[in-house]
DNA sequence: ATGGGCTCCTGATGGC
DNA sequence: TGCCATCAGGAGCCCA
């Protein structure tokens, strides 16, 4: 559920409020989050458990931890419905879905919830790839557009002559990560295009432009603290973000486009539902 | 090469 | 009030 801004505040929480502290107790249960791991939770614990947190880092949707001492990192990610709560012990009573907890040295208490177990929390080395020290499990996600240089890094020319449709090209994380249902479709929006096109109808300027919009309504939902509808996605401090008032097409099935007035459609694409204005969208 | 369908899960919502 | 269908901020399969 959480796309690129939701899950750079998330880090952003978890940086401010554990990095240089020390984990003293780690608790893991059975959950399937931890498939990818040989030992599956149990990973997360020898590697976390006694160390110190070296610092938080993100590429797209993906987040992953550092402990000083320690080749590998855990790699979080939050599929559709995870949550990283942090907060003072006394307040970090044990939740339904709490699959991981690390108690700090600070009385502070990392949760990890989730729901669904859609996502997944992996011990992974790093490699470098593209340039870049990753974590070999994401060896394959591309850059996101908040990156530096980002966009040198690639290819039209290999894109553009291509029969996908837009919208899947803007959802596929190995060419850009980071972009979302929800960001699709607003950046779609904003550059006027529907995401039904084909690439091989797009100009390289219009994919750019495309592109660029995605990059700025990030932004734009990065400083609101990302898109809340509900209590599923919440900040490391149980905040929702604010940006859902600044959604043009999203979840606006039936209501008037605020651009031109005609009625937003909904249809589906990819077997996701793609939102987008009739008349200012073609 | 591309896309549709299906899968992993729980929970919220709306119609009857 | 309950019961059932539908849908959800993700992503990786398999198969046509």
């Amino acid at each position: 559920m959480p796309e690129l801004p939701e899950v750079e505040t998330i880090r952003l929480g978890l940086q401010s409020h554990s990095a240089k502290r020390r984990v003293e107790v780690a608790t893991a249960d059975e959950s399937r989050l931890f498939r990818h791991n040989t030992s599956g939770g149990r990973a997360v614990l020898d590697l976390a458990e006694g160390r110190t947190i070296g610092g938080w880092s993100r590429r797209g949707k993906f987040m992953w931890v550092s402990f000083e001492g320690a080749d590998p990192v855990l790699v979080v990610h939050l599929g559709m419905s995870g949550q990283v709560l942090c907060n003072p012990s006394d307040k970090a009573s044990a939740r339904k879905h709490e699959h991981l907890r690390l108690e700090l040295d600070n009385q502070m208490v990392l949760q990890f919830n989730d729901p669904r177990t859609f996502g997944h929390l992996t011990v992974s080395e790093m490699v470098k790839a593209n340039g870049r020290l990753v974590p070999a499990v994401l060896a394959h996600i591309g850059p996101d557009p908040l990156e530096n240089g980002w966009e040198e890094s690639f290819s039209w020319k290999q894109l553009g002559a291509s029969n996908r449709k837009v919208k899947t090209a803007l959802l596929d994380q190995t060419i850009i990560s980071g972009i979302g249902n929800i960001y699709a479709d607003e950046s779609l929006y904003r550059a006027g295009i529907r995401g039904d096109r084909t690439l091989r109808a797009l100009t390289e300027e219009q994919w750019v432009n495309l592109v660029g919009h995605a990059a700025k309504v990030m932004e734009e939902a990065l400083s609101q603290g990302g898109t809340s509808f509900d209590a599923l996605y919440v900040d490391t401090q149980g905040n929702p973000g604010y940006f859902a008032r600044s959604l043009n097409v999203y979840g606006r099935e039936g209501q008037p486009c605020l651009r031109c007035g005609s009625t937003i459609a909904r249809t589906s694409l990819g077997g996701r539902s793609h939102f987008h204005c009739p008349n200012c969208q073609n």
